[in-house]
DNA sequence: GCGATTTTTGATACCTGGTCTCAATATGCC
DNA sequence: GGCATATTGAGACCAGGTATCAAAAATCGC
């Protein structure tokens, strides 16, 4: 589910769907929501590390994934809408939610006058508590 | 310029104003206003690499250097006034400005209704094309 | 000023998250 | 099936750190 119109896309680029890269795209669709490149190293033990790197990188741009960075910095992946947008991203349990918020860009797009200089883009990442770690606090959450 | 109060900080702390944090402090002050950890490696060859991240990260939580992340997510330092803000980072030239903007604040705080939960932090950085790198295209800029 | 205490240092090894190279291989297309 | 081209995987290498631990330096009490 999120497969369906990969082959295609893949294929307007000049790009092949080749077997590593379907590996690498199962693993994903079938594990979390949000993960390291280190995991998806580990999902799929037969795929070359530069290429599992590779895979990650392509998906990115052709925006079915997202690289979502933590609150220290550390990369993560999550599976993406297409669009801009940003993220609401669990301190506790991971969960990364989207959301889109045009009063912020306006308000970025504010900043771009002239003494200023152009808005050429932005990120924003919004660390939370979900209801969920916040109500029930075992630390399985 | 910016080194005094410096050892008063640090002995709040039960920190010692050692050499090597000298060192890294005057190679900061002297150089750049974006950098990367690397360059001050590079700029105090006399301390060890372990010493300079350590030193960089106290400087960080001591809020006197703030950690930049670009647009591809890697990491730089700058230069900091104190209290929360963030950033506008020339991506041509690497100047960067502080901004603060209680509009967006404000959204973000909208963003932690109970159902979604409690917004803990949040960080925005703003990618620009400063006036001087727009007008003058040479690439000395 | 001296010694004891505590912090800090630096060398080194190691880690994560990548990128680059390049020969070997797989794909897509006819 | 055969060919051109894209892709892979092994492995070296890089940035940006962190952990370890014995040795050195700073500060404190006297």
């Amino acid at each position: 589910m999120m497969k369906m119109g990969w082959p295609q896309v893949l294929q307007e680029q000049g790009l092949r769907l080749t077997r590593p890269r379907l590996q690498v795209l199962e693993a994903i669709a079938e594990h979390g929501e949000l993960f390291a490149a280190e995991e998806v190293e580990a999902w799929v033990p037969a795929v070359g590390r530069a290429t599992v790197y590779r895979a990650l990188k392509l998906l990115v741009e052709l925006g079915l994934l997202c690289k979502v960075l933590l609150d220290d910095g550390s990369p993560r992946y999550s599976l993406s809408a297409a669009g801009h947008h940003h993220h609401l991203v669990c301190v506790s349990c991971g969960t990364v939610r989207e959301f889109h918020q045009s009063v912020i860009e306006q308000v970025l797009r504010q900043l771009g006058e002239p003494k200023v200089g152009t808005v050429v883009g932005h990120r924003i990442e919004v660390f939370i508590l979900c209801p969920n770690c916040q109500s029930t606090h075992r630390d399985g959450c």
